[in-house]
RNA sequence: GUCCCCAUCGUCUAGAGGCCUAGGACACCUCCCUUUCACGGAGGCGACCGGGGUUCGAAUCCCCGUGGGGACGCCA
């Protein structure tokens, strides 16, 4: 039988690491066993549901690159999918019409916990043999129940918890349409997962306790039951739940935040399932060695450390055309792109070093997209406000040695090696150590005093642009 | 309250009764490299929640505690 797996997000909100995580978990096990993964929306909460919250998600999973081979499905668009089914169960007693009100629920759940018992709804319409129903009162339109079974034990192996067992009488008659008709969720699930051929249903862990009541309506359905595996939580980066008020972001924020999505998945993929030691690898390896056997069961606190060196692994990876296009991307986006242009009054458009070879030399040490775009700014504009200690750098000790070097500077050929060669030199002449002449040259150049080795920020600054800024300073 | 789930370094985890003197990774510390900050390299610190069993032998199996989490909606 082939692997149909499903990524099934209500559209109340974007989507955040934790169903991420879940979607990347579903999609990989349809890859690794050749299935199909499928996007289903569960839109049947008109109230919270937005067009808005859907696109987060179409957003989301498209930055991913997570694409699904089925779908997007809209439960809103499967109305009569339902109804039918609903008809179905009703003519065949395996649900019925309860004309409770929901003020009458809550008193009843109230005095239930109240005693400390289990809320629970307490049957009044269920149509047992033998059982006498209450009069059908006026004006008032039923929801329709689930006739679950009132003994036995669901059981089902859970492919990362193992086996659970739950009591049916530990379970009600749960409502599978509303008032007004519409099905509700634990109810779609079951249609859908049944007509979609979902063979393993990948999801949170929350949704443990509605296994057992979405397995007896299958079971009443004739329907085989998938198998499921529950995915443990999240815990923020300070182990605890996230929340919307409480560090819930959606994945968009980490593009935001200067991650490249192949550090976000690594990290991800690595948050609840392992493979030996294996601690980097791309999706391509994930989808071969993924498997539900090595899934913890248990929680797993976010570290933002973490992906940080994933993030920086993932930076020095990139291709440059790739990375040159996020990082033109982000400039522009924070009004930047102007700053290489505008530059130093010396400098000449034709002559700045081309944004890849900037790149190249300082991805070394970034382990983040908008740091690192930052550091471009101050190598192309090298603004004159966020130039610190320059006195300190240079001082009147060194200024003689700055302007011959600077000298030596216009008549050599243009290269790293000989640049190097020529600082060597005046160190030696002036009797210095190495950093006297290097510091001062970086903050001149760079407008900071960490960079890349000094030799090779001028190698690419041009010979031009390089003696300009000196000069700019000596003068 | 009731039911369900979970429990190895600070964090993510390896671990399927002897391979465990508990391994790897992030973080942290030290040293090396060095032209600053990083990168990189070499070391170091650091954990089986507690108690009972079972067994020749338990991180691993069982029971009981304890702690944490989840679920109990005409939400999904």
């Amino acid at each position: 039988m082939t692997v149909r797996t499903r990524f099934a997000p209500s559209p109340t909100g974007f989507l955040h690491i934790g169903g991420a995580r879940t979607a990347l978990f579903s999609w990989a096990y349809a890859k690794r066993n050749q299935g199909q993964f499928i996007l289903r929306i569960e839109d049947t909460d008109v109230e919270r549901s937005t067009p808005e919250a859907v696109q987060a998600i179409l957003d989301g999973m498209h930055w991913l690159g997570l694409s699904y081979d089925e779908g997007p499905f809209y439960q809103m668009q499967r109305m009569e999918t339902y109804k039918k089914v609903l008809k179905t169960m009703l003519d065949a007693g395996t649900a019925y019409h309860c004309y409770s009100s929901k003020e009458e629920l809550d008193t009843l759940r109230e005095t239930q916990m109240q005693q400390g018992a289990k809320p629970r709804y307490d049957g009044k319409w269920r149509p047992d043999s033998g059982k006498i129903l209450p009069e059908v009162p006026q004006n008032i339109s039923p929801v329709v129940r689930f006739k679950n079974p009132q003994s036995g034990l669901v059981a089902w192996d859970d492919l990362v918890k193992g086996r659970i067992e739950i009591a049916n009488a530990e379970l009600d008659d749960l409502i599978i349409a509303r008032a007004d008709g519409t099905p509700t969720y634990n109810f779609c699930v079951v249609v859908d997962d049944f007509e979609m051929g979902i063979t393993q249903v990948i999801r949170g862990d929350d949704h443990v306790n509605n296994t057992p009541r979405q397995i007896n309506m299958l079971v009443a359905l004739g329907a085989t039951i998938p198998q499921y595996a529950h995915l443990s939580m999240i815990l923020g980066d300070d182990g605890q739940k996230l929340s919307k008020r409480h560090g819930a972001v959606s994945v968009m924020q980490y593009h935001e935040d200067g991650y490249l999505k192949e550090a976000v998945l690594n990290y991800l993929a690595r948050l609840g399932w392992s493979h030996g030691d294996a601690e980097i690898f791309n999706m391509q390896q994930f989808c071969e060695w993924f498997d539900l056997d090595h899934i913890t069961p248990s929680a797993a606190q976010f570290n933002t450390e973490k992906l940080n060196w994933l993030n920086a692994h993932y930076i020095k990876e990139a291709n440059l055309e790739v990375l040159a296009d996020d990082i033109s991307a982000r400039l522009q986006s924070n009004g930047l792109q102007a700053n290489i242009y505008a530059g130093h009054g010396a400098s000449n458009l034709t002559a700045v070093p081309d944004l890849k070879s900037v790149l190249n030399l300082y991805r070394e040490r970034a382990n983040n997209l908008n740091q690192l775009a930052k550091d471009v700014v101050y190598f192309y504009a090298r603004p004159q406000a966020n130039i610190v200690d320059i006195e300190k750098h240079i001082t009147p000790e060194v200024k003689p040695a700055l302007q011959k070097l600077s000298q030596q500077l216009a008549v050599i050929n243009w290269s790293a090696e000989a640049i190097h060669h020529e600082i060597n030199a005046i160190v030696t002449e002036f009797g210095f150590k190495f950093p006297k002449v290097a510091m001062p040259l970086r903050v001149m150049l760079t407008g900071t005093a960490q960079s890349p080795s000094i030799d090779q920020v001028m190698a690419i600054l041009g010979q031009k642009e390089t003696l300009a800024r000196i000069e700019s300073f000596l003068s």
